[in-house]
DNA sequence: TGTACATCAGTGAACGCGCGTTCACTGATGTAC
DNA sequence: TGTACATCAGTGAACGCGCGTTCACTGATGTAC
């Protein structure tokens, strides 16, 4: 925490940004201030200026630390998969448990939960984005299982096309009711129960 | 908008709500300030307290405000149903048009769909909730829907149980991302091409 | 019908605060010769 | 190997701002008799 080098940091940019992080940890992306950062980095505020343009660019840095994450967070479900399973039911169950992971995330990390999802505008109105320009991290270690799912024979191209959709949705969906809504509250036992019924119910709905 | 009647408002609660429904409606829940509101309203900063505890209050009031709009958005695509339908495909569409209306709402409203979705803590640690407890108007919609289905016969108990969950998660999730996300710039098209995917496939997963 | 008075819904001024950002600056670092 | 100097990464002070909230107050309203 306390470095002793004086004036020259070290590596403020990357100090800052993970002072974003645990700031967004405990209190969710809006407290992320430039003189909060500063200050618990212990660096004069405009200091930050020499690394970022302002602080819209530091949350979007944040945010995408917080992307990588989750995306970590994902992976480590995945990790949990028993080994002894046929190829195509691996291919299902990888699915599960990207699903699973990413609502396990949301519950265990809201703020950064929030904060991955969080986008500030950058002043380029009327940009047309092409949705390849903005997959992240999570997004295409879901796009990578289906079409896994698709080589091993366990769901067909026509029914592949476009089942993102409904995965992350219902997935992000779950998410963000268990970490900002009415289920923030709940006990483990009921979220998680509620948590595996939803995911089961997208995939018998992309799988038919 | 400009009240002639000088020191006693008339109603200045509702007025104060209705300006906080349009400031988020374009800047967000966020952008909800007192003194803003009370700026607008043409009444000075303290007044607001006559009504409310804080700002916090205001923004519960707003929020509960918006699901109300919500549920408006929602009954205004339900109405859209054709009539000539038989009884058990009336109660599937009417499932869908719920979802669509969700996801419409999100997209034309975005600011007021985040404020929908806003939860100001209130002091009280520690109270465990029942889910009941929160049911909010546009989650009694769906609820309603769902035993109907079970009403006319095209859900079984068994897969209404907790139905719920996996339509609201995918719905909510869709209009999450389509409001606040990636899919913000999409043009209609692409958007309600996916809506309709997504909901049709939580729907073919529920059903069976 | 008229008046006294309690109550309610506002006002005006101030407190204390922390924010994002910019300015002109200085201390440290590393490179060329 | 030593020195001059450009460059980089910080500092200190200030600007201007708007916020939420509280205090002691006053103007308007309505009710009892």
């Amino acid at each position: 925490m306390t470095d002793t080098r004086s004036y020259h940091h070290g590596d403020l940019r990357v100090s800052l940004i993970r002072e974003a992080l645990d700031v967004a940890r405990s209190s969710g992306p809006d407290a992320i201030g430039v003189r909060e950062l500063a200050r618990a980095v212990g660096v004069s505020p405009n200091a930050a200026y020499r690394h970022f343009a302002g602080r819209d660019e530091i949350i979007r840095a944040a945010a995408n630390a917080a992307q990588g994450e989750l995306a970590r967070g994902i992976r480590a479900s995945v990790a949990r998969m028993p080994d002894d399973l046929s190829a195509p039911d691996a291919s299902v169950q990888r699915l599960r448990l990207i699903g699973l992971g990413y609502i396990a995330f949301a519950r265990a990390e809201p703020g950064w939960f929030t904060l991955a999802f969080t986008t500030v505008d950058d002043g380029a109105t009327e940009r047309i984005v092409t949705l390849d320009d903005e997959v992240v991290e999570p997004f295409q270690v879901l796009l990578d299982a289906l079409d896994a799912m698709v080589a091993v024979g366990v769901l067909s191209p026509e029914r592949r096309a476009h089942a993102e959709w409904p995965c992350w949705a219902s997935v992000h969906g779950f998410a963000d009711i268990v970490a900002r809504g009415p289920l923030r509250e709940q006990p483990d036992a009921v979220v998680d129960a509620l948590a595996a019924h939803v995911v089961d119910t997208v995939i018998a709905g992309i799988i038919g």
